[in-house]
DNA sequence: TTTGATGT
């Protein structure tokens, strides 16, 4: 088991292994830019940015509009600002160029993930996103007969609070192709599942979920970033996904978990902990900063160890 | 159970 690990983290060396400390990172403010956006089109656009009016300082109350759900899920900051847009029950970043998301952040409770009886899964379509270009929009038959799941980034089972939230994880803005066999239905699976258990310890999940393109050495020893495309829109095939979690426990206090793993069949009896990396080697990566506006003295533990 | 694709 801890040879596999080894082996994990030996995959992402190429992109920097610097060990688990987070804390002296560049003041990254992702709350200054100011977009005005008017009310009336972002209800009746989901996905539309509503970005700007949101700060990560700004604090939550139960009003119960989008703009405070915003800020709620994108307390602890967001990684980057480009392409964002948001949903009833989360927020994404979109890659235009990969016709896949950059990240996609969600807040879950122990009310997001219960049984609900008033959604239904299988009522849900996978739908284009209208709210993207079509240049940059994937379409169903990009991933038709390509062997690849449309895979969940924010999952469909973090978000039973209502019908319409479960719809829109099936926006095609949300997926990215993954495997299937193995991997989405299987080892992505338990992750997800692992995830959603965590709601049981902490009050508050925040979970970053998203793609990484990570360079492999070729024969002639030099290192190059391969990807399939798939579809007449050409949808990227991440070669790995990440998961970036925060748990904030009743204290206050906060426990971070970081995952990689490769867009691939994974042996059924692998545990989720043996895809444990530093989460900064995530975020050098994905060119991203995960919760950057986390007090760095209320982080407890980063993978399980003392923070 | 939850994650999906595919065929009728």
């Amino acid at each position: 088991m801890f040879t596999k690990r080894i082996l994990h983290i030996a995959q992402l060396s190429a992109v920097g292994l610097a060990g688990y400390y987070i804390g002296q990172r560049d003041k990254f403010s992702s709350n200054e830019d100011t977009v005005t956006i008017d009310g009336k089109s972002l209800k009746s656009m989901p996905g539309l940015p509503i970005f700007g009016t949101v700060s990560a300082a700004t604090p939550y109350t139960d009003s119960g509009s989008a703009k405070d759900r915003v800020s709620q899920i994108m307390k602890y900051g967001f990684p980057s600002l480009d392409n964002v847009r948001s949903y009833d029950d989360f927020v994404l970043s979109y890659d235009r160029r990969n016709r896949v998301p950059n990240w996609v952040f969600e807040h879950i409770t122990k009310e997001h993930v219960m049984k609900n009886d008033a959604v239904d899964r299988s009522k849900c379509d996978f739908t284009p996103d209208e709210s993207i270009h079509p240049f940059f929009r994937s379409q169903n038959s990009d991933y038709k007969g390509s062997g690849f799941d449309r895979g969940h980034m924010a999952a469909a089972g973090n978000h039973r609070l209502a019908q319409k939230h479960v719809e829109q994880t099936f926006l095609l803005t949300n997926m990215a192709p993954q495997v299937g066999e193995g991997f989405n239905r299987h080892a992505w699976n338990r992750l997800e599942k692992h995830v959603r258990k965590l709601t049981k310890v902490y009050d508050n999940v925040y979970c970053c979920t998203g793609p990484l393109y990570l360079p492999r050495k070729d024969s002639d020893g030099k290192s190059y970033v391969k990807y399939q495309v798939i579809g007449a829109n050409s949808v990227a095939v991440p070669t790995h996904f990440y998961k970036v979690v925060v748990g904030e426990a009743t204290d206050g206090l906060l426990d971070m978990e970081a995952y990689v793993m490769p867009n691939q069949k994974i042996p059924d009896e692998t545990p989720v902990s043996s895809y444990m990396v530093p989460p900064e080697t995530i975020e050098r990566a994905a060119g991203l900063l995960f919760f950057n506006n986390l007090q760095r003295s209320k982080l407890n533990r980063i993978n399980g160890k003392k923070a």
